[in-house]
DNA sequence: TATAGTTTATTTGTATGATAAATGTCCGGT
DNA sequence: ACCGGACATTTATCATACAAATAAACTATA
């Protein structure tokens, strides 16, 4: 949807990689970072670009800063979990099965949710919105073509729920998902099966049916998920041998 | 349960006191702030510690700043909507109940989800969290000594779902919806009167039982969602007369 | 006149150096 | 053993300078 994550400015840069050097465990939690003249001199940056990626990596919740300390890496309890950031660093440092099943389960969790309350809520604009997305996915020949309009149904009906919070963490949790793979369209062979699914997602939701959007949201994941679960042991196997 | 919030930091009151202008739209989004140089004259700083808190600021999603045009306010969208601070500064700035409906929304979201996580991956140290929690709410005599259980009990539970991103924005919703009212408590003459309602979440975490604690936690969540119509009713009575 | 390319002014980005304030440690006194 | 104060270390803040990016003004040219 959005990327924010284009980063231009040297301090970026900076942040980026303390960043994952925490995230990945290079340094562990209780740990305290050299100080800020050595970090700036070995990063090859001033102590002022240092600092200022210091300072959001506070704000994360990474590290803590204190005069005459240092700066402390923080427990993991304290991280900005829903950071997207945050959530981009695990992606890299920790692909495990383990942490896409929380990714997944988020999901599992949210747009069920999402639908019911588009059911209730939506507009009329906000129907015809989903509804140009269900179409686009219908009369999609490519990959990328359907992935994008998926993209966008999926995006429609959190914008149908009418709750921004929601929507928020959708949109970072989606991102970090899509780390992995284009949603699951990439492991089907016919890269349409889903449609139907969405088909009964709008319906529910044009005749403002929450239970019934729930359920068919519910279904449309659980069946990409039984896709990727086959995918992911096939992988294992591989990887075992 | 944690408190980051304390601002000790002079970057720290900037930020608040920007981030504040921003969510409260004192400054609109499209807007550009003034330059730095001003800015920071006119809150008594020196540019090095306005810069840090408009990084902070940036990495919230609140501004973006290019050379050459200055800090622009970006549109709400962009926001990280699920940061602390942001929900802080909107609790603060637009205490509608409008807002309030949308707290509460995630968490009837999330918590019955959680509650059913708990009862399928619990430990048994996590449910004996849980059965403590739990036991400190029965013997509670003070609402102040209910409430830190209650929220004990609500904690161990997110805990026993195992999953952090879950348990993080839990935290972060919690703590919003906290600055309304301490959960539903004091507005209930008898404070206790949800402690049956724990008791069952508790039974059919020990007896991992996913859809009962699911739906023993709806109800919970329910019943203290429908104490708080009332008396929101009962205040917009009064705000009208 | 219109337009493409260039200059120029403005603003953020980065670097450097200096001083203040906070913090833990060490040491001496009791 | 305990307490308080000097001391070293590190971050916090400030001030200043210059580099780089950007948009607007300008100029040459067709």
């Amino acid at each position: 949807m959005r990327k924010p994550n284009a980063v231009r400015n040297l301090y970026g840069h900076v942040m980026q990689e303390i960043g994952q050097r925490i995230v990945s465990g290079k340094v562990r939690p209780g740990e305290v970072l050299p100080r800020e003249e050595t970090l700036a001199e070995n990063l090859q940056v001033s102590r002022t670009a240092l600092r200022e990626a210091m300072k959001v990596l506070s704000a994360k919740g990474l590290i803590e800063s204190r005069a005459g300390v240092g700066a402390r890496v923080l427990e993991e309890r304290f991280w900005n979990q829903l950071d997207a950031d945050v959530l981009t660093w695990r992606c890299a440092s920790m692909p495990t099965d383990d942490f896409v099943d929380k990714l997944v389960e988020m999901r599992e969790i949210i747009e069920p949710a999402a639908a019911a309350a588009a059911a209730r809520r939506r507009t009329a604009e906000q129907l015809a919105d989903i509804e140009t997305a269900y179409k686009a996915m219908d009369a999609a020949q490519t990959l990328d073509a359907w992935a994008e309009a998926d993209l966008q149904f999926h995006d429609a009906v959190l914008q149908a729920a009418g709750n921004e919070l929601m929507s928020s963490l959708f949109s970072v949790v989606e991102s970090a998902l899509g780390t992995f793979f284009v949603l699951s369209a990439r492991t089907a062979s016919n890269f349409k099966y889903s449609l139907p699914h969405h088909q009964k997602v709008l319906e529910a939701i044009r005749r403002k049916q929450p239970d019934v959007a729930r359920k068919a949201m519910l279904a449309m994941i659980a069946d990409s998920q039984s896709n990727l679960q086959r995918n992911r042991s096939r992988a294992r196997k591989k990887a075992h041998a």
